[in-house]
DNA sequence: CCCTATAAGTTCAATGGCTGAACAAACAAG
DNA sequence: CTTGTTTGTTCAGCCATTGAACTTATAGGG
């Protein structure tokens, strides 16, 4: 039961050196990378083409003496996972190869709050039909999907999705979703999504990574690995306290991080009017240098940069990582979110918290969602050759 | 290269099933619950017994048909962990076996405050040189020692320990500790070593640590392993902000939880004066009922559950678990911090949040030192097994 | 007291996977 | 065209695990 297992680590090592390195590598510097003899980086790589997971490149001619090596790549054809995203006035689905290029992408609006959850799967799984379709049409073949959610989700079940109005909704079987049948298919929270697909964009290690659109989600990211928690709930900096008498918040607590920096307290504090385009006026406002939306993200990015001083401190993050709306504002938060930093993260003075904006913006939890499934082939290349095999 | 981590993989498997079971499994039970074979358990339980890593207990007729299994247990006699604190008025060393009991113990009062570094090493070493020399008649060998300081440590060492005076203090060659000559020697941080202590004594897979003594110093355990952060400073929970306005604090910022829940704070507030007698006082003032006391850790308290909610909001993690003083002061402290807790953790309504108090008191970063030498020798008997035999 | 059933532990040939060395292939430089 | 260098493959050998057979130790029943 563990002689196969070593295989299967092996496996999965070589096929991470294949897809992390910049470079098309060749199995003689897989082998040199990965401490395994060249032998058997041989045999890993063919079984890793005969399971369709890598190929090789046409034998480019490299600079220096010897035998050029054979470039390996992920297969261009191949597996592919499904992201979709429900949000609150828009459907979206994407789909992403080994590779991590996104292949596919559609937006649909559609806003949830007028529709019965039944109705949205019945548009995502239209969506996600395309979806299949196109992925099909391009030679990869869908090996499952995931769908994220503004909300708290507990295993099969969205907990409370509150944008949204939900309450203790079920992920839709797969046949519901049409073209998914047969496939895995799972919820998860957007914005440990997003975290994720943050995580592979920018290459990052560690980071923690603040969503700040109508509530504010967070994800973390620990050595490569998204941190879920116990339940998969970790990241709610949303509710994080900033003053223990400041105002009421919805969820029931008072002075939580979103009664200060959510879109909804961001415009108030402007004075902006309510609507849909927040997010346009206050970057139009601030471009314009309005005095009351400079306050405005001012405070918001002072309330932000206390929230994150906690998190950096317990954590010890190197990295913050700024999306969703945030990443249009960073430019007005950051000097508010930098200062609160370097005054109150205890190892700021030796190594300051850096502050960046999503290298994916919108779509971090869409392409994060689509890569979670490439992602779990990737680290268990063997499942996924006995699944495919088994379906042969 | 690989083909050796397989064993050396399933040598510590193995070993973690002993120590970890609660009653000495037999080959049998181990190879059961593991998943190998028998026949696989039995050659690694031989060479783990030639290690002197285990022991078979004498064949003991339990319940049951058939042949009775002969029960694995940890040796008694074999590598010692040795755990060194320096603290602000007191030395301690004590030594731990491989099943985590106490196997040597020594306090030594001495106040850090009024002597140098180099005269704190040289104390410490000759309780260093009395433990070794004491789990040596007992037949216990010393496998290496680990020092708890109240302080930021890197690397090899102490960036800052304020209560101390310390300031780029170098952790002591093995040499200078006399006894400990030619074994690996580390310091680390108190309260993240109270944390791993904490984790082996209760049997606690995931919960937040909070010491609270003159500073607030707290650990992580995530999974059953220690998280340092990307530094090894993760757990600076005292510095976490609790109002953004409140009193400076002597890091830089302000309104940071030690301002309201560390011991001078607490102190001031019940109206009692400075001495080294703070916490018998509070305890005596609050057992009595007197008003100011009861006032005084109900605010600390209040502070404590705000920032404790900050951090599960953030982390997801249903235990907390109060060491140092708040130990002892548990019965005061706790209806404030449960009812922040409820009122401010978002998923609190599902799954409340636990608190309880330290099992170890005052010595777990003690024991969690020592610990922490046994540990590296359970996670990877491998190679302390090649060091051992080469050794010899 | 003996026989049977049951479970623990060991032995041993077989298997799966990795290794190292030898070898063929492909290229640059002289 | 030869030499040197590097890549990739082949193959015998080795190491660890496996599964089955076998031995050992106990309880229970006649």
């Amino acid at each position: 039961m563990r002689q196969r297992s070593l295989r299967d680590h092996n496996l999965a090592l070589v096929l991470r050196h294949v897809t992390a390195a910049n470079r098309p590598p060749s199995r003689a510097e897989i082998a040199a990378a990965s401490g395994l003899t060249r032998a058997t980086v041989s045999t890993i790589v063919d079984e890793l083409i005969a399971g369709g997971l890598v190929a090789e490149l046409e034998p480019v001619s490299r600079s220096g003496v010897g035998r050029p090596g054979t470039g390996i790549v992920p297969a261009g054809t191949g597996p592919a996972g499904l992201g979709m995203e429900v949000n609150v006035d828009y459907l979206a689905v994407c789909a992403v190869d080994l590779t991590g290029a996104v292949r596919h992408r559609q937006v649909r609006h559609l806003d949830q709050r007028e529709h019965s959850p039944a109705q949205t799967w019945q548009a995502l799984g239209e969506l996600a039909d395309q979806a299949v379709a196109a992925v099909a049409a391009r030679g990869l073949t869908p090996a499952g999907g995931v769908i994220a959610v503004p909300g708290l989700v507990e295993g099969d079940t969205i907990r409370i999705a509150p944008n949204l109005g939900w309450q203790q909704v079920a992920l839709p079987r797969p046949e519901d979703l049409g073209g998914l049948r047969g496939l895995p298919l799972d919820v998860a929270n957007e914005a440990t999504l997003a975290a994720l697909g943050e995580r592979h964009a920018t290459g990052l290690r560690s980071f923690l990574y603040v969503s700040g659109e109508i509530g504010i989600g967070g994800g973390i990211v620990l050595d490569g690995e998204l941190f879920g928690g116990s339940r998969g709930w970790a990241g709610e900096i949303g509710h994080v306290t900033i003053d223990p008498q400041g105002p009421d918040c919805h969820c029931g607590s008072r002075g939580c991080l979103e009664q200060y920096a959510g879109e909804e307290a961001i415009r108030a504090a402007a004075g902006l009017p309510a609507g849909a385009t927040v997010l346009a006026d206050l970057a139009a406002g601030a471009a314009r240098g309005h005095a009351p939306v400079l306050d405005a993200l001012e405070q918001a990015g002072t309330a932000l940069g206390v929230a994150l001083s906690g998190a950096v401190n317990l954590l010890d993050i190197a990295t913050v990582v700024l999306g969703g709306h945030y990443a249009e504002l960073i430019d007005w938060l950051r000097p508010a979110i930098e200062r609160e930093l370097t005054r109150r993260v205890i190892t700021a003075r030796w190594s300051p918290v850096k502050v960046r904006a999503s290298a994916l913006g919108a779509d971090a939890a869409l392409v994060g969602a689509a890569r979670a499934v490439t992602q779990a082939i990737l680290d268990d290349p063997a499942r996924f050759l006995a699944t495919r095999t088994a379906a042969e």
